[in-house]
RNA sequence: GGGAGAGUUCCCGAGCGGCCAAAGGGGGCAGACUGUAAAUCUGUUGUCAGUGACUUCGGUGGUUCGAAUCCACCCUCUCCCA
């Protein structure tokens, strides 16, 4: 009982401690929600409000073009609040959360400077967390030939491949040691004497905010936005990228949109219907995993957007901000 | 009217006497994830109870120790000939 007691008061010490430690740190704001949320436009509502501009954490979004199928904003909207991170490499380039974390960083100390407040707004929840969990990215950059070399061995000569250590790591979750791609990563990761296991250095202080609807109404709307995307010419920016000798590949390993939207037009639907019905049942699914991924955080905050959200998140941000 | 074939779990689709609550895929549900992340991967999916029991393979009867699997009749569908 005693000892109890006595752990908690050091535990409430220690908590205290790093809430001053994180106090200290600069302010970010992060939105996060699944697709078709409606995340942007709550971003831009705050950031207006709050004197802020707004960090895109997209992995789509910041390529070029095709703003349609990655759901930009649009330029009227991002007139209103400045926006950073959108079409800042061209379709196909590389780009890695390292990239995402070393430019948003960048960004937000200008933001800072300008004594502005940052918001990070986006779907992609790694690149979120990249940043405002701080990893810990070392500068080694992906070895092209490594990867091409393990790229073309099968599943089991990859394990096979592992060394114990990385063999141990992913021991410990079944379903990423059927996992290629992870296990590619482990290996380049102990061929390069990086940990396997990671340290986060936190250099903001954030409020995370979370936008969530139920499913039903998610559903409808990730179904209307298709609708008024395909409407406005989406599939057009396929078709023109393809036109001009674009690469399939490319678009395959975008995913969503750019998958289907390839497939639809190479004749793997039977017709604009189906091709609606498999993109809109992807999309759903994708906003599950987000989801999944979003709702591991304990420290989001939801806002109830059934009920007057645009207060409950100002007086949110107004505490945080102590303003 | 004559002939051929088909009806399987939410869907598609294997199974063709016991190893079948029934392969595989899809969908649903849940989950993982730190340099490809809109990607990639995993689990689960008849019901009830912790071993097990119960209901299921168009319907009804039958053969058999035992049927989704064999037989008879019936219903529905597809195709070919008329």
């Amino acid at each position: 009982m005693f000892l109890t007691i006595k752990r908690k008061r050091q535990l409430t010490q220690i908590l205290k401690r790093r809430r001053i430690l994180t106090n200290k740190l600069p302010q970010v704001i992060a939105i996060v929600g699944t697709n078709a949320s409606g995340k942007s436009a709550v971003g831009i509502e705050l950031a207006k409000v709050f004197n802020g501009e707004i960090i895109s954490a997209d992995s789509r979004q910041v390529y070029r073009g095709f703003d349609l199928c990655c759901g930009k904003v649009t330029d009227e909207e991002s007139q209103i609040v400045p926006h950073h991170l959108l079409d800042v490499r061209n379709i196909g380039d590389c780009f890695s959360v390292a990239d995402y974390q070393t430019m948003a960083c960048s960004i937000i100390t200008q933001i800072l400077q300008r004594k502005r407040i940052p918001f990070i707004v986006g779907g992609t929840g790694l690149y979120v967390s990249s940043v405002i969990k701080g990893y810990l990215m070392r500068d080694e950059s992906v070895e092209i030939e490594l990867r091409d070399k393990l790229d073309k061995l099968s599943l089991k000569d990859l394990q096979e491949k592992l060394t114990p250590e990385g063999r141990a790591f992913l021991a410990s979750n079944s379903s990423e040691f059927q996992n290629r791609r992870r296990i590619i990563r482990v290996i380049e990761k102990t061929a390069h004497g990086e940990p396997l296991y990671y340290e986060n250095t936190p250099k903001y202080n954030a409020l995370q905010l979370g936008i969530t609807w139920s499913k039903e109404t998610l559903h409808k709307r990730i179904d209307e936005r298709l609708d008024a995307r395909i409407e406005r010419g989406m599939i057009d920016e396929v078709k023109e990228y393809l036109d001009q000798g674009g690469d399939q590949k490319v678009l395959y390993n975008l995913g969503l949109e750019y998958r289907y939207i390839l497939w639809y037009l190479t004749g793997k639907f039977h017709s604009i219907t189906d091709f609606k019905l498999e993109l809109s049942r992807a999309i759903k699914h994708f906003a599950k995993r987000q989801a999944t991924w979003f709702n591991r955080d304990k420290s989001i905050h939801w806002l109830d957007m059934n009920s007057d959200y645009s207060s409950q998140s100002r007086s949110l941000i107004s505490d945080f901000l102590e303003l």
